[in-house]
DNA sequence: ATCGTGCGATAACTTAGGTTTACTTTGCCG
DNA sequence: CGGCAAAGTAAACCTAAGTTATCGCACGAT
């Protein structure tokens, strides 16, 4: 159980560039610390809190969301077991979303200080955590590319296929078929449409044999005209390293001081 | 001239936290190389080439875009003097966007290698950078929050806040009256709306009497009424430090290696 | 059994904003 | 100076999606 976590994690990862047993060993070692255990609806973090910590989702789905005075409320982020939430305030002061579980599930908190220490220890491993980072400032910007100019039929398209795609490369055992936590109106404050109106393109979706949804079940009927009429492409979703960045860089970068830059601090 | 742009840089960052002369050095040392002229239109990168670099835009005005088979566009980002582009595809491989001038300006490149070095050297200073590409991320997290729910007026106003914001903790000399260098076609791009409505939007802001624009002349003219009906806080876009994360715990981490992680490795 | 509650479906009506087309205004360049 | 292209404005018309309201259903609690 306590593992499986992880695992997503590293999986996820892995799937598209090899890790090196020691840095594996050393996310699992930062990662794998006292779990909790949290129940659907559990507030993980409020807007206006301090931020202070990570909180790496080892099992269920949780979401980051704004809260409106008018009582609306928009989602921004979904997170799937394995996903680690926070990454976008590492640095900055406070909290500017609420996070919300959507599902039980089991969490861990991460204080930011142990990843300070990381970076000074592990360039190798903080450039592995910059990569997640920046896949999930990829997915905010496919998000707002598809919210701009697509119609609430593609943009609900979209959303299934990225959730389908991220659930795959956990390991998920699903294929066709996939439990999505969210409520209708969790998705029209998702995608930024009516609660109605989800039902409605949910409805013309099942018409036109893409998706069927009943209650939290989902099933993808034509995978590939779906992918085709949300413009899907996943290239965004892929952790693939570049290779001035690479583990392998790093790594080398670690072991034998670069000369550069040490010319510049002796001068300060 | 050249100073210029780091300076616009260094005081953003140090109008919120004061930044230790070290890092100053080093960041000026970092940015401030071969400058390039580069003319309005002229692109800084396409999608799909690979990202081997950042770009540190020193003078003048850019944007971030993805083109549609269609022929529509979406602009994600727009950057400033003193910005710096493509932080968001560090570690990732290739690039998900255009880059493209709006105006006429200056830059320098800084390859990733001179990056990882840094992650090295520095963690001080590379913690700054992730502050900086955090709060790209808030920007992309509020664009979209903006995009989802706000009508045309709310979002046209929003932007302008958001540009005015910016523009003043560069030290910009301008109060209510600034250079907007975009045509209300690109305008239309960043917000998801046609230009014709753009057209309509600012002149019911100018009948409101908020905004007067005339050619790429902004001026506002009611700065309080402008923000309240954009719902503008402009607290994500401060760079404020977690104390968790800040300079001189990380200064003082660089210097006096820690204990906890040292463990980890000594294991490995 | 029966309520209450939350989720989802459907229909009728309204509206913000897209599309199209046509007409200005501005700037540019020979 | 004339002519052309790019930018902006205006009006007419249309459609996607919001709003409101009603209804059905599943479920848990009493």
């Amino acid at each position: 159980m306590r593992q499986d976590g992880i695992c997503n994690m590293v999986k996820r990862i892995d799937a598209h560039r090899t890790l090196e047993r020691k840095d594996i060993a050393l996310l699992e070692k930062l990662f794998d610390r006292e779990f909790r255990q949290v129940s659907a609806g559990e507030s993980l973090w409020r807007e206006g809190e301090n931020a202070d910590s990570l909180v790496f989702l080892q099992a269920g789905w949780a979401c980051s969301a704004r809260y409106h005075k008018d009582g609306s409320r928009q989602l921004l982020e979904i997170f799937l077991p394995g996903d680690v939430l926070g990454l976008c305030r590492i640095a900055l002061s406070d909290r500017r979303t609420d996070a919300v579980m959507l599902t039980d599930g089991w969490i861990s908190e991460l204080p930011y200080s142990s990843l300070l220490e990381l970076f000074n220890e592990s360039p190798n491993t903080a450039a592995l955590l910059f990569a997640i980072a920046n896949q999930r400032m990829a997915m905010l910007a496919e998000r707002q590319i598809i919210m701009a100019h697509r119609s609430a039929r593609e943009r609900t398209a979209h959303f299934i296929c990225e959730c389908h795609t991220r659930l795959l490369e956990t390991g998920a055992t699903c294929r066709e078929e996939f439990l999505l936590p969210l409520t209708q109106q969790d998705l029209a404050d998702a995608l930024g449409m009516s609660a109605v109106h989800v039902s409605r393109t949910f409805s013309h979706l099942a018409q036109e044999g893409l998706v069927y949804r009943n209650q939290f079940q989902l099933v993808i009927l034509d995978s590939d005209r779906l992918k085709e009429m949300a413009a899907f492409d996943d290239r965004y979703l892929r952790i693939v390293w570049n290779d001035e960045m690479s583990l392998a860089n790093a790594d080398q970068a670690f072991r034998e001081p670069p000369q550069a830059l040490q010319g510049l601090l002796d001068e300060l």
